[in-house]
DNA sequence: GTAAAATTTTAGATTAATCTAAATTATGAA
DNA sequence: TTCATAATTTAGATTAATCTAAAATTTTAC
């Protein structure tokens, strides 16, 4: 795995994040997530393709070994996600931009020992699981909340975004992994939903939070 | 503080290093040390001194400013050699190039924690003084080999490099910190040593290593 | 099946960080 | 002091990563 600038490694996450179920993604969705100008995607897609991470030209499809960076970047960015949970006492939703910079740093010794410290951890403080050293992951039947059957009992499983404002409004509305929840009501008109949270307590969601969880 | 490139934060710590019991420094000897050219370094000179990092134009003399950073940039990688050595039992000649990854890393929140959780350590595992939240270091007396006197003893408190290479040639001689030793013979002609580590081992230093100690 | 709209690419510029080669400035030994 | 050598700066180029504006291409709508 050679050395790529985190601004390359971090492209590779972001393709990887929006493709859909063919592997595939555009230009302007990548643009979009990054906050750059398309041009400036287009002309870093040309370079991606020249060092061999994507499969296709023109097509924005990850290559094998394209593929394989962006799962270890997840894993290395989780790891330390959990890492500084566990062992730094930080709260779910301060770590994200801090693994948002260790997750570039570069030691095949440090990518090794870290998980043993941690005792191979499968997911991260925000539910999400941890790609193993191969790149593998688990098979999740987890289920969106915006799927989920009235009445139905749940639990809290994950979270699909670790955006510190997001769990920032989670945590107000005392919302934690671990928790059982069934939706009580469910507006078709505006996707909103009522959740009886362990049994006695009621939240309403909005359709955007709903989404991200 | 704010948010400087690596690469500034790179020519800070080397000028820090550089400078001289007036404070100074010249172009050619970072560009010496960073093996970079002179045309360059004359280049990042201006930058440095546009950002408030260099006190003068035209001399190489940190600022206030300049200053702290360096501080605060050898505090961050000694603490996370410390980091890497007491919780994920990297050994002391492991630690310095991934430390040279970490120090980059920015976040106020983890520059706080991290010295927390390891209890506010004052050295590294090379026996460096670990600079505290503010930048200062504490007054060493220590005492370099070469200007140790011949029978009195020492003990073996800090490395001068933290290079692996160095270090390597140290586990090889079976020297540690914290060791008992005396200088028994000194070559004038060419600077070696012999020295009596414990008081039971001998062992032959040239003087390249011999300043390094 | 065209035409409008959206998407992508190209062209040209910019900034940080580097280089080589040339010009300038400083140092210092005779 | 003077002139050779050393140190530094300037000039011009390069590469990665970005931008804006314009051109080209693809998609969608009628
Ligand atoms: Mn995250
Ligand atoms: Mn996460
Ligand atoms: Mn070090
Ligand atoms: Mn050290």
């Amino acid at each position: 795995m050679k050395n790529e600038s985190s601004t390359v490694e971090n492209y590779i996450k972001t393709i990887y994040s929006l493709c859909d179920k063919n592997g595939k993604t555009t230009v302007s969705a990548v643009a979009e997530r990054l906050q750059n100008n398309p041009a400036s995607v287009s002309n870093m897609v040309r370079r991606l393709h020249e060092k061999g991470l994507l499969e296709n030209k023109s097509k924005l499809i990850l290559s094998k070994e394209g593929n394989l960076l962006a799962r270890q970047l997840i894993r290395k960015h989780r790891l330390w996600e959990t890492f500084l949970v566990r062992v730094l006492n930080f709260k779910w939703e301060e770590v994200h931009d801090i693994a948002e910079q260790l997750e570039h740093v570069h030691s095949p010794l440090l990518t090794e020992r870290l998980p043993v410290f941690l005792e191979y951890p499968k997911f991260d403080p925000h539910g999400d699981p941890i790609p193993d050293k191969k790149g593998n992951l688990p098979d999740l039947n987890a289920i969106p909340l915006t799927e989920a059957e009235v009445d139905q009992l749940y639990i809290f499983r994950s979270v699909a975004t670790d955006k510190s404002d997001f769990l920032n409004y989670l945590n107000k509305k005392g919302l934690q992994l671990g928790q059982k929840w069934k939706v009580t009501e469910k507006e078709e008109f505006d996707g909103s939903v009522k959740l009886l949270i362990d049994e006695n307590r009621e939240v309403y969601f909005s359709e955007t939070v709903a989404q991200n969880f």
